[in-house]
DNA sequence: GAGTGTAGAGCGAGCGCTCGCTCGGTTTTT
DNA sequence: AAAAACCGAGCGAGCGCTCGCTCTACACTC
């Protein structure tokens, strides 16, 4: 039934994973002093790891200079040949994510059908972020701490997503294969459950919830609330509208 | 049909809100040097006040003491009269939140029923999440930078509440009202539909969604994944058993 | 293949600045 | 006039960032 499972995810994000670093380094080749992209890539891949490992621990602001130099082994100096400020590699690692991200969840055209495109969208987004999980994590903690600019790019893309899920919502209010009261805010609501799963990494890790059983209750739980009719009971296969229960708008 | 609402959790809210200061003052009087109660609580509640206001744009820990001086209108050494230092303003605020939970969900005895405590429950943490928004979202952003002790609390209270949930998902498995696959999981996703609340809160505010509308629509969310039965339409009845459907758990 | 020039990469002590916090003196209250 | 509260210049530590220098790899000369 599923569009997509995480192995095959993993698969296809695999073949152009490496090419992220390097899309960086072009992107902000003119910041940086090394010469050499093949030098260049493995030490900045090397630094914004460790920058985003450090960050997650205690916060980007918090997180020294001094602190990325020894955790990496590279010099003060070395460093700055890297990166052309403090803020510059924020802003190395905010495009990171984001050209993954472009990468990652545009919607294939053999998806079709609002229920099939609802389960690939929420299903990239949920393995995505467990396989850039730092830099979700990152992304949302540190957003407040942004420039104006990149702070409102961030609300965008936010929106955006929640955008992409409320319109799957209406789609398939007109076809008939969901029936959900307000889309907009149902779509909100969506977000935040795919949200918990990097923001409480912990809590899921400490009960041995994997992706995959994640992504399958949050899956559920949407759909006993977007489809007309539904049985709690998993491996149901009520999809048809035959089923649906009519219900009365009016009682009180 | 619910057991509370906003307005009148208001106004119990309102009854002993002025009493929060007050007791954190006392909790912290032997760290504090402004020695009469009644001149230190307006100034402390302005202290803590305007560190939550500061701290929720730029975070704790860029907030410098001159800024929070000057935001007060307190010089730096009368505001070190009321604080022994950076750290232990954190405490007192963390403990102007704790003393207020404490206060604010437990569960009275007159409330019975698995429905009706998960109801109580709920509302009771989303109504006192809008009255302290600022304390909501600043435990939540900073809590990665307390203390080892400061932030295993916190992921203990965090727990606490997600087995509050659970439990009443358990209780209303066992006597019929609720059908839901895994209790454990949901409180956990249901914890994090309340925490959009507080954490979002420019997106709602946009969209002019205030907290009795975004209750609703959680409740009813909820209540279509953890009741045996349902109906999407607003202000349906069934409540009773009687129309429950005998889903079947084998079916393919 | 040994010697040499050079550009790229790496290094870390030190600069100017801001931070949390203090303390001797002043104003206000009782 | 004593006690309580307030004030803000000044302290050492730590911050982001720089700059004069060294090291390394490789092309070129003889």
């Amino acid at each position: 039934m599923p569009e997509v499972d995480y192995q095959r995810f993993r698969e296809r994000v695999a073949a152009w994973q490496p090419e992220l670093v390097r899309e960086v380094f072009r992107q902000h080749q003119h910041l940086i002093r090394v010469k050499k992209e093949e030098v260049a890539l493995d030490r900045l891949d090397l630094i914004l790891r460790t920058a985003l490992d450090i960050s997650n621990r205690k916060g980007f602001k918090s997180m020294s200079v001094r602190d990325l130099s020894e955790a990496t082994g590279i010099s003060m100096g070395a460093l700055y040949a890297y990166i052309d400020s403090k803020d510059g590699l924020l802003d190395m690692i905010m495009a990171y994510g984001s050209v993954a991200a472009r990468w990652a969840v545009q919607v294939p055209d053999q998806v079709v059908g609002a229920r099939s495109r609802l389960d690939w969208v929420l299903r990239s987004h949920l393995y995505l972020s467990e396989v850039l999980l730092p830099w979700f994590f990152f992304a949302f903690m540190e957003a407040r701490h942004f420039s104006q600019r990149a702070r409102e790019q961030a609300m965008g893309s936010e929106l955006w997503m929640e955008r992409l899920i409320s319109e799957c919502l209406e789609e398939g209010n007109a076809s008939g294969e969901f029936a959900v009261a307000r889309p907009d805010l149902a779509g909100a609501l969506i977000k935040s459950l795919l949200q918990d799963w990097y923001l409480k990494r912990w809590k899921y890790r400490r009960r041995n919830v994997d992706v995959e059983a994640y992504t399958g209750t949050v899956m559920e739980f949407i759909e006993a609330w977007v489809l007309p009719d539904r049985s709690t009971a998993p491996g149901r296969v009520q999809t048809d509208q035959s089923s649906r229960v009519n219900h009365e708008k009016g009682s009180v």
